[in-house]
DNA sequence: CCTAGATGTAAACAGTTGCTGACTTAACCC
DNA sequence: GGGTTAAGTCAGCAACTGTTTACATCTAGG
């Protein structure tokens, strides 16, 4: 069986692009910035080093990349304007669905910090913006800051999540699957968020 | 105005050994491991960098005894017997009481990873055994996974909080006091944890 | 075919990292 | 007070970091 693709070009620009991509993601996502190597990625991606500056400048290039990547694949998956009662599928799905594994939480890239400005300036950019969300999502008006604190406390409980199952190996919750989270996620975020 | 310390003497081994340790978790606390150097922490001791290495043999000794160093601290404000209704307080008070600012959240470090196995299994030692103080403060008999596994859920929004306060400027909750905080973690808990 | 530009490779650079050894200096005891 | 030991200093090493530079090789267009 040979591969279906038209063109298995040997020299593909954009192709070891992406493989980079996917491997940074990987190595950031599990590892931090600081503690991943470009070479480590490099090596992962089955490429030469050097084509990381090439193609991104610097390492914080590719960081900010994959934060990008990340924004817009987020953006496609979570709809602005979800419903309250949507938000915890929704979040079940990103932190167990039936893509995790190759492609691991984007939610944990979100707490790697790199130190560069830039790159962090987005991280909160999108931070902010997600919890504008939730708090719309939960009815907020215009200068209630105490809907807004609740619905950033529930994204940091989200992120915290992704966070432990991906660092710690804490069982039951490292291997919980979006069915096991839903119940709990639902009731975390109605006791949070649910008008009363 | 001199010193009013009874011996403030030059050559101190304990002295500068906690001078080592404060420095140290503030660092890593604020960098991650990684992204923290050990002449930094010299430095912000105020100490030589060698002394690192004379009293904890490595920049991973260091972290160890951070990390333990935590779990004492942690171990004295949190009693392993607390009832379910003191738990929010217990957590504002860990994430926004009067001592924080010269100590920086504990909870941020235990999020901290090193790569270092031997540090790494006291982290996860210590979160593992929060979850199950949780989980029975919440009236969790032996197997029940799924009352444990909404404790571990718990866990993780609190230290999700303490990340998010600490690595994104995110307001309201960046500066939120621990009266702020305290409604949200109660609905938050009784939500996740309380017997229906 | 054959050349020009795109793609990939290899080696090396300068700076930083954690750590070590030989050394100096202060504190304590007889 | 001299001498012994603990406490602190200093300079440097070997390994690793991100990055660059000069070079090789493939691919497409004329």
């Amino acid at each position: 069986m040979t591969t279906r693709t038209p063109a298995p070009r040997r020299r593909d620009a954009a192709g070891t692009r992406q493989l980079l991509l996917d491997a940074a993601r990987r190595r950031f996502a599990a590892d931090g910035y600081a503690a991943t190597t470009v070479r480590e990625i490099a090596d992962e991606a089955g490429v030469n080093v050097a084509l990381i500056n090439r193609y991104f400048t610097s390492k914080e290039g590719l960081f900010e990349a994959c934060l990008t990547g990340a924004v817009d694949e987020l953006g496609r998956t979570v709809a602005a304007d979800v419903t309250l009662a949507e938000v915890p599928h929704a979040i079940a799905r990103q932190l167990a669905g039936p893509h995790v594994g190759q492609h691991p939480s984007l939610l944990v890239l979100l707490l790697r910090s790199s130190g560069d400005e830039r790159a962090d300036e987005i991280r909160r950019g999108i931070l902010r913006s997600f919890a504008e969300s939730l708090a719309t999502a939960a009815g907020r008006r215009p200068g209630d800051d105490k809907l807004l604190l609740r619905a950033q406390i529930a994204l940091s409980a989200a992120l915290g999540i992704a966070l432990l199952r991906s660092t710690a190996t804490m069982e039951p919750l490292a291997s919980a699957g979006e069915q096991e989270l839903l119940e709990p996620l639902q009731d975390l975020i109605s006791g949070l968020l649910a008008r009363r």
